[in-house]
DNA sequence: ATCCCAAATGATAGCGCTACCATTTGGCTT
DNA sequence: AAGCCAAATGGTAGCGCTATCATTTGGGAT
């Protein structure tokens, strides 16, 4: 028995229409075809309506993954968030997406849950789909995870946080300083009794450290902390009050200033102040963490250290691309800064 | 001259370790090395101990799009939420990523910022990327969208909302019975004057007018609405309970009841009536939308229409999951339901 | 000892696209 | 008229995997 020609096993073929069927129905050559989707200034004006109104007329879906395997790119972008409901970080990923959209990318989104083994399977996972850039938030810790990472040649962006040796890119903002400038505004209002209330997070840690240093620099030694776990919550907050409370008796209230590491955690700290009658800002100052935009129209409005978490996000995004496309990119090193917004509870 | 072997032109080949290598390091087929990894029990154990072996001595990270190309399923799934920002989604999309993390898939996020150009444009971009499965907050209406995504085969779940008759799947609830049954609550309560601050949102509506509809049934015809453009803010709800005064005069506020599209508006209400010396719930009820973490803990803690947001996340991971292997599912159609929490604001 | 069958392994041929190089075309120079 | 060059198009060979079928192997059953 004959057969004509091609193979006579049927391997799969997902009966989708591919770019060969545009082809022959434009009448060029797959190649051209190809080039008139991907490269247009390539291609004569004729040739081009023509594969257009094919693709048009059989509806062609181009497979972006036989695409990115054959061009080695993947056009997929890739992010670690530690949690996808801390708004804080969402603005960031929010406009990074929208900014990676523009430029035809697509954003693959990874929660680690503060844990270092899903993060670790995140990069591997993102390395294997052969992500065009990584963004991180915060500073990826040595591991085998960053190992790998940095073998893999894939652009990454740290965010959010400061370091003289990122991995790759970075662009944050320095957290000991936030801390620090925080101490400051407070000893400038004559504020002589502190506490913070964090959240047990890495970066809310180094503010309160900074914070803590700063004010024992100025004379006063041991600053209570009160711990609230991974996320801070409104009631944390107001728990925090209390134990604060519990320790310091409301009498030395007169100018106490409490510096919280999120915003909610500070509404919690207001909310319970004014439960218990103490007067905001004068018997006690609270500042937030996050500006989260609710708290400016708040009774009182709360002050807060403001981060613009939108840059960072669209200029992470500006940072991968234009290295994904292989241009360089300067300085790699950004500290985009912060900001201390005065509201009514100092 | 003469060339040995292979082919003279000299093809790209990222460099990267690729499974071949694992393969001859291992001293077995490359298709048994990849059978060790991704079908390990149809293997020996002496054989996979090596191929394990092999993977960690080199390097080797499987390119997953190489292996879905070949195998037409690519192991991602896609989700459009209108934006990141949004808390409420974020919860699902939370939970939603993480049972897809838990079943080895990863997640494209796309935003369309309520454009529906760019839901278009995400679609496209997931079809051609063969997303194994695709999450919608909201139903899609009638579109080229709808028409491609059908056709497509790709399993779809539809969100928060409910139909008789959605593209394939759906996870949701009836935003016409919220608004109902906020009306009759508010009624079983004695209130006898009624308004709604409402984004400017389908979803949104949809509860407005069933809450109207209600109400109007029960002898309550006029029934104001503000409106607080596309996303509602602490503020819109501040203002909106300002224009609402300066229609009815503060004297008929004995029994008034304002039923907001979200908790952030709610709270701005609860705000400006703070500021006004407005007493809560006495003479003003005030009943949210969505169940913040937060607005359980504030003062007053805030009345409002809890959803599940997490289940409807989880739930929508394992019916993708399963119709992407294949498997059907039952029901198509589930209706999660919500609750009113009752606290201080009524 | 023979047969049978499942388990383990391998050879082959694509999945659908694009990089690379080759060829054709047509206008322009000299 | 011959030569040249850029623009437009095409042929070929993979990218790195896995589906499909083929083959080998090693016990039991008979």
């Amino acid at each position: 028995m004959s057969e004509n020609s091609k193979s006579q096993r049927s391997r799969r073929s997902s009966g989708a229409v591919t770019l060969a069927d545009v082809a022959k129905l434009a009448g060029v050559a797959p190649i051209t075809a190809s080039r008139a989707l991907n490269k247009p200034e390539q291609v004569s004006a004729e040739v081009l309506a023509r594969v257009k109104d094919a693709v048009e007329r059989i509806g062609y879906v181009p497979n972006t993954m036989a695409g990115s395997l054959a061009s080695a790119k993947s056009r997929m972008m890739a992010a670690i968030v530690p949690s996808a409901v801390s708004s804080v970080f969402m603005n960031t990923i929010e406009s990074l997406n929208n900014s990676l959209f523009d430029a035809g990318y697509q954003l693959m989104l990874g929660q680690s849950g503060y844990s270092t083994q899903r993060q670790e399977m995140l990069i591997e996972s993102f390395i294997g789909r052969r992500a065009d850039g990584i963004f991180l938030i915060g500073l990826l810790n040595a591991g085998k995870g960053r190992t790998r990472l940095m073998a893999s040649g894939i652009p990454i962006v740290e965010t959010w946080d400061l370091s003289a040796t990122p991995m790759d890119m970075l662009i944050g903002f320095s957290h000991t300083e936030v801390g620090k400038s925080v101490a400051q505004y407070l000893l400038k209002q004559k504020r002589t009794a502190f506490a913070v209330v964090s959240a047990n997070d890495h970066r809310a840690a180094l503010r309160q450290e900074a914070f803590c240093k700063e004010l024992a620099g100025q004379g006063f030694g041991s600053v209570p902390v009160e711990w609230v776990g991974e996320k801070s919550t409104l009631l944390s907050g107001r728990l925090a009050l209390r134990q604060i409370l519990a320790r310091q008796p409301l009498s030395q209230f007169a100018t106490q200033a409490i510096f919280c590491s999120s915003d909610v955690s500070a509404l919690g700290v207001v909310t319970e102040a004014q439960a218990l009658g103490i007067r905001i800002p004068e018997q006690l100052a609270v500042v937030g963490f996050g500006d989260t935009p609710f708290v400016a129209d708040m009774m009182p409005s709360l002050t807060t250290v403001r981060v613009n978490g939108a840059e960072i996000g669209s200029l992470a995004a500006q940072y991968l691309v234009q290295r994904a496309q292989g241009q360089e990119v300067t300085p790699r090193i950004v500290d985009i800064g912060f900001s201390i917004i005065e509201r009514e509870t100092t």
